[in-house]
RNA sequence: GGCAGUGUAGCUCAGCUGGUUAGAGCGUGGCACUCAUAAUGCCAAGGUCGGUGGUUCAAGUCCACUCACUGCUACCA
């Protein structure tokens, strides 16, 4: 049972395009979910599309199409975009989905008999963009128009019934789940933020809405349609099978991980876990929170003209090294940068040069000294050994750095030892044993294979071309890739023929005019 | 205004419970090597650890104050 490993990324909101920031969320979660499947957990990797609500209504208008339409063209965009960054999620859930609706009624049922939902007038400023209402006082007229102070969005006057859910009646039990499970929010800033708000105290959430019928009905009040995070936040257990008790994907409810953005933490660490406390459903064991990236230091948009659209990247430097860039050198949970010098710096210099002229140095001699086969391993010298164990001690390193999610320590410790392997190389000079020692010479380059199988195995999760591409070179077999086998125990035999090595990473080379 | 966090070499960051000359990677300069994807290795330059004042035999590392930036939150309007 604790074997069983549920990973989501948030859905995306289809009113346009993908952007970096999707597919960041994307690759990461992927990452994740390729490090447990290795691990031997059994997996569960889910992402989809939040498709209800009314900004996709008015997109629609405004391309003059069928909100369902609208829905399918760019779902698909979204959907496509998973195969095209090598994400291997499990299922891709989409809230139109008629399963969707079944569990997004269900849980609406079980809140409803639990006493926490009630119906109630709520007049006030409602804004469109942030779908949220404000009082008088949040907002001030400019001009004519009157705008929500906080936001600076227009507001419009609404006064609808809508049903409510008792979200203050979960005060003091969120308080308690987060003090019984301190790793619950992640990073700790995120956690401290949301035990702050949470006790200063919680007023009831307005949880539907009459004035559009473009999102999920009411049980038994179909005039209502469920209001954007019930409905979307419900995607979880749908795709587990909910309400079905019986069905296969429910061993992974609850959920091991939320990835989500920063900009959602309040979603999925107060209201998600209250409404599955009124539901009555076991609460999902964390909520890990990424953050931003910008262009250079400053937010992406549109207007700014800086926007960086994730499949041009992904053709322009590789899957390989946008994955990578993305989790090396952004420490995850803050924050980062992007530019076109810094992932032409971490390609060239840790992948084509650090890696890959590694296992290109290494094998080619291979390839012309020890006939094309695995070297022989004579006696093995000191630094021959720090050397492996340093790479045997990854696994545990990388596990106990995922504990809580931080990948680049991952990349980083993994990168330490591709220097030390090089510098060991270097020092070693099998090209000059080659003449002095051959035996010693085939010790070093076994010394250097066997390195390279570790850092193989290691780096699946974040290269997921190349690193099957390197244990290809040193063939190793498909069923000795997992982490149980990045250990002494399933080393590489020696007199096993290996393929003709070639390159893992071309270097980027600068065409004119590039750089900006 | 309140709460939290950040501020260490040109850049991105490590520096645990205070203790020898403050570290890494990238970038820069020089040298070496030639197995390799003009790759790699070695050496060097570069920091008054945001500022001020304390505690201590000893402080990036603790305390107070202060400046700048970030997030959450409140209020003012």
């Amino acid at each position: 049972m604790t074997n069983r490993f549920f990973i989501s990324t948030a859905i995306s909101y289809p009113n346009g395009a993908p952007h970096l920031g999707h597919a960041y969320e994307l690759m990461a979660a992927d990452a994740i979910a390729r490090f447990m499947r290795l691990d031997g957990r059994d997996v569960f990797f889910l992402t989809g599309t939040d498709e209800h609500g009314l900004k996709m209504v008015q997109t629609a208008e405004k391309e003059g199409i069928d909100v369902r339409a609208l829905a399918d063209r760019n779902a698909e965009r979204f959907r496509a975009m998973g195969p095209a960054l090598g994400a291997t999620n499990d299922d891709f859930i989409r809230t139109t989905e008629a399963r969707h609706y079944a569990a997004c009624q269900e849980i609406w049922r079980r809140m409803e008999a639990n006493g926490d939902i009630y119906l109630a007038s709520y007049p006030g400023w409602y804004s469109v963009r942030d779908e949220a209402f404000y009082g008088e006082d949040e907002t001030r007229l400019e001009g004519d128009k009157r705008i929500a102070i906080t936001t600076g969005t227009p507001v419009e006057w609404v006064e609808e019934e809508s049903y409510f859910f008792r979200l203050s009646k979960y005060q003091q039990p969120l308080l308690d789940y987060y003090a019984a499970n301190p790793g619950f929010i992640g990073p700790e800033t995120r956690r401290n933020e949301v035990v702050s708000f949470v006790t200063r105290g919680l007023t009831d959430l307005s949880v539907s809405r009459k004035t559009f019928t473009w999102g999920v009905p009411v049980p038994g009040a179909p005039e209502h349609v469920m209001y954007v995070w019930v409905d979307a936040l419900t995607n979880y257990i749908t795709a587990c099978g909910f309400p079905d008790e019986a069905a296969p994907r429910m061993k992974y409810w609850p959920a091991s991980l939320h990835l989500i953005g920063k900009d959602i933490v309040r979603f999925h660490t107060v209201y998600w876990p209250a409404f599955l406390m009124s539901a009555g459903l076991p609460l999902p064991e964390r909520v890990f929170c990424h953050g931003f990236l910008t262009n250079r230091g400053e937010k992406m948009s549109k207007s700014l003209g800086n926007v960086v659209e994730p499949m041009t990247m992904a053709e322009k430097y590789g899957i390989d090294a946008f994955r990578y860039f993305l989790l090396r050198e952004i420490s995850f949970g803050q924050d980062g940068s992007y530019s076109h010098e810094a992932i032409v710096g971490r390609l060239n210099a840790d992948l084509a040069n650090d890696l890959g002229n590694l296992a290109q140095r290494s094998l080619s001699m291979v390839n012309k000294n020890c006939e094309g086969r695995v070297p022989a391993k004579g006696v093995l010298a000191d630094e021959d050994r720090l050397l492996l164990d340093a790479a045997y001690s990854l696994v545990a390193e990388a596990r106990a750095a995922m504990g809580d999610f931080a990948l680049h320590t991952i990349l980083n410790a993994i990168w330490k030892v591709v220097g030390d392997t090089n510098r060991y190389f270097a020092g070693q000079a099998p090209w000059a044993l080659k003449k002095t020692d051959p035996t010693r010479m085939e010790t070093v380059l076994w010394v250097t294979a066997e390195v390279l199988r570790i850092v193989g195995i290691l780096t699946q999760p974040f290269l997921p071309l190349a690193a099957p591409k390197l244990l290809d070179l040193l063939a190793v077999p498909a069923d000795r890739r997992s982490f149980a086998h990045a250990d002494q125990e399933f080393a590489l035999e020696p007199g096993v023929a290996l393929p003709a090595p070639s390159a893992l990473f071309p270097r980027y080379i600068e065409t004119e005019g590039e750089g900006a």
